[in-house]
DNA sequence: ATGATTTCTGCACGATCGGTCAACATTTTT
DNA sequence: AAAAATGTTGACCGATCGTGCAGAAATCAT
């Protein structure tokens, strides 16, 4: 009754190995040149065994894509009408950053799944992101309306956030080889961080309050 | 010797329908989910027709991810030091957003290409982008050095503009979802090329020269 | 008009794909 | 210990892939 023995413990750590196993080939390959032998060998197991987990391509790729939605929604708690609006979208670049770089795999599926006009996951899309945009967009509204910020498109400050904090992860490859070739160092994070938020959080901010 | 003939007038066109139809095609099905055969009855001709004119799927794609390229970087040329900097960045982000609209399966396939690590275009990164980039970062500086603009980090600066100018592209079905499911009308269009540059060149602007 | 050249197309090939299935191994339940 | 349930694996199937190739069709040069 305790533990629920050494089957259950076994089929979490599989399945676990094979969803992290799957972000990465779905990321490096996109949906159709993700193969599930491909999966299988990068998750060191038969492919038999990721369909008996799975199913089919479709379910797996599902689950690893509503991870990285469930994660990313989670990055945006700060962002409520009570908390200091600079110091809340401050917070949500931070984390949406450390994501990129800790999670770059799950944005890269999101981004190629987007691309391809969400073929697998549109009701993602129409259900859970557009009410949960629109909340978002109430609040920084709200902060307009109490003149915390300045007056400027809720909407489209949450893309231009989107967009910069996703570029670090989706476009790596990129940023690695105008780097030198080599990837970006603890200091330069830090210093991306820093860039994105005096760039973005600049143009939220009144002119006076500084 | 006026014209050409009819052979090399079809040729041209011929092309012209199987580039444009690959573009479209890797973008929505990226590059292993693009078949000859889908980008062969896109363009309206048999398969075989395809591969006699660009010899190989992958030779096809450098056409492609090439044109894209030579485009964008043609957009840029308003960025040189005896430019007014907030005038010369703001037609970037204005022509830069009209591509978006207007070529956005280009975006889609570089952005596809990118987050495959470029297996592809490597040397397209190495050559062309680096020292194109490494142009643009020496002319913000200059700027900068100037008193022209603040003192920002001219890199992250470039990136955040390809960042939220290609989003546009790239996500257009994210955001036509969260647009109620209709594409963007003319007159959103101009709110987001306001938006984006009101949001990004605040951050680049001194504080009194306004 | 005729031969050379270019353009176009159907067919065939080996390889790889997602998914099924039956046999086997292990663990849990009784 | 026997039965049931769960986990694991390799062999196999029909479909699709990129590409090579031979020959037909159209155009060009003479």
């Amino acid at each position: 009754m305790a533990t629920k023995g050494i089957q259950s413990r076994n089929r979490q750590e599989v399945t676990g190995r094979i969803l992290s196993a799957a972000e990465r080939v779905f990321a490096e390959f996109g949906y159709a040149g993700a193969s599930i032998s491909r999966i299988a060998a990068q998750a060191g197991i038969p492919k038999s065994n990721v369909v008996y987990y799975f199913e089919t391509k479709e379910l797996l790729y599902r689950r690893v894509v509503g991870e990285i939605f469930d994660i990313w929604r989670a990055a945006a708690d700060s962002i409520t009408v009570d908390n200091d609006p600079i110091q809340a979208l401050g917070d949500y670049i931070d984390t949406k950053l450390d994501l990129a770089r800790t999670r770059p795999y799950g944005s890269k599926v999101w981004a190629n799944e987007i691309i391809q006009r969400a073929p697998i996951v549109q009701d993602y899309l129409e259900d859970e992101l557009r009410s949960w945009t629109e909340d978002r967009i109430v609040v920084i509204e709200a902060w307009i309306a109490r003149g915390q910020i300045r007056q400027i498109s809720a909407r489209h400050l949450l893309y231009a956030i989107w967009a910069t904090t996703q570029h670090y992860a989706d476009f790596t490859h990129q940023i690695t080889t105008l780097n030198e070739g080599v990837e970006l160092t603890n200091r330069q994070w830090d210093e991306t961080k820093t860039a994105v938020k005096d760039l973005l959080l600049r143009g939220v901010e009144k002119p006076g309050g500084a």
